[in-house]
DNA sequence: TGTACATCAGTGAACGCGCGTTCACTGATGTAC
DNA sequence: TGTACATCAGTGAACGCGCGTTCACTGATGTAC
């Protein structure tokens, strides 16, 4: 008796708020959302996307989670593409295909990696196994180099850190992934490293001192990985 | 006739205005500040801060402005007090000072290098000279380190990016200093690196993943300088 | 020492604006009989 | 095929809030004579 729910109409409908709320952040920043300002682009009341989502912390914190998982299938999908032979090889390019993302993205990136919005807490039950999931295939990729000895750690990161090794111990525990400390440390590393040149890259500080930030971005990613102690000839 | 400006107290509460603003910028974040906060913990009415700065963006303006010197003033004194013998040795200690600046003053780097304030752009007039002067002290020491010998650029960097080349050169026509290309290349490349680190423990995605970030923070670096060529054992 | 008065720091009210969220509601829709 | 009606998507008004900025103003201050 009665009406049913059109699932495809909820679902599109939906969907049209997460676009508008993408393009909102994009010309005002993360904190220019808002239920309002949806509501005025899509020609609807604010209260109607209360039928939606239930408050603006649960809209970003949708977002947030579909961010992670777009960068976690980009590098996915660099993987499957990469005519790379060698592990490093494909590394390689699943770390270009992680700037090219932000740097296609830089809202989402922003929104995931940047500033915290004052007065949200991202619900980690959620937001953790996606966040986990952008790790799982540069890390998969450097464990797979380490045991085909294509990278073998050079005498500054042979040692690690006695509070760090504890820590990524334990999170490996956790993850339950058959990982060595060594393939998460070295990842991590170049991890940071990336993310050095694409905060800056993104917030517009590093363009005007380098021009060419792609070519920088690929010369900086061969070094870090002959630093790490890649056999040479290999990238 | 008349009466006289009191100087001293101008001062006093343009002081008062700035302290405040960066107390709320700590609690609330960027987007946090607003004439009306300050002036409600100020207990003073809004319009009176109109007599200190003639707008809310003048103010952040000059916050900014400060945060670069304070930020420059800090690395100047890094060196100052280093007790390392060595070009390389008083870099290292400089960076250190840069991190720990950026850790202790979250909010304060957050203004200079976080996420652009929505509607909000810098004047580049007043800004620039505060930035550059963060760079002078490690480009100084970098080019020392280089006359020396200390560092010997390894194979991966002795070759620059045509294009990041001529864009430095450009830079370093500008400035009037007598530095070298190589110096300013290799200190854009630990300015990236250790951006990379500082970001991401500022906004929480380090820390939990490394735990003693100082620690990891030390062991990059040395790893950066030995991956730039540093002859062994001076740090 | 006394007094007039220009100037200063700051007030109080108002402007028009946007915000998240609540509430009682309406009209279209499509199902069940 | 026709009709009653439960349910759905969405409306319109209102709540209390905070914002930057403007304006005409006041009362204290300290100088000049």
């Amino acid at each position: 008796m009665g009406r049913k729910r059109n699932d495809a109409l909820v679902e599109a409908t939906s969907q049209a708020i997460k676009d508008t709320a993408r393009q909102l952040m994009a010309e005002e920043g993360a904190t220019g959302l808002s239920i309002r300002g949806i509501a005025k682009v899509l020609e609807i009341t604010p209260p109607a996307i209360y039928h939606y989502f239930p408050s603006l912390e649960a809209l970003i914190t949708t977002l947030i989670t579909e961010n992670f998982n777009a960068l976690a299938d980009a590098l996915e999908a660099a993987q499957a593409e990469s005519s790379a032979a060698t592990a490093t090889g494909q590394l390689f390019d699943v770390l270009l295909a992680y700037r090219r993302w932000a740097v296609e993205h830089p809202t989402d990136f922003n929104l995931i990696y940047g500033t915290p919005i004052p007065g949200y807490v991202a619900p980690g039950e959620v937001t953790v196994p996606a966040v986990v999931r952008t790790f799982i295939t540069p890390v998969a990729l450097m464990e797979q180099a380490l045991q085909t000895g294509e990278i073998i750690p050079t005498a500054v990161y042979a040692t690690i850190p006695a509070a760090v090794e504890a820590r990524l111990n334990h999170l490996i525990g956790q993850g339950g992934y058959p990982i060595s400390v060594m393939s998460m440390y070295l990842t991590m590393t170049l991890w940071t490293q990336i993310h050095g040149i694409i905060y800056l890259e993104l917030y517009h500080h590093l363009g005007p001192n380098v021009d060419d930030v792609a070519a920088f971005y690929q010369q900086q990613l061969r070094a870090s990985f002959s630093s790490l102690g890649l056999k040479s000839g290999l990238i």
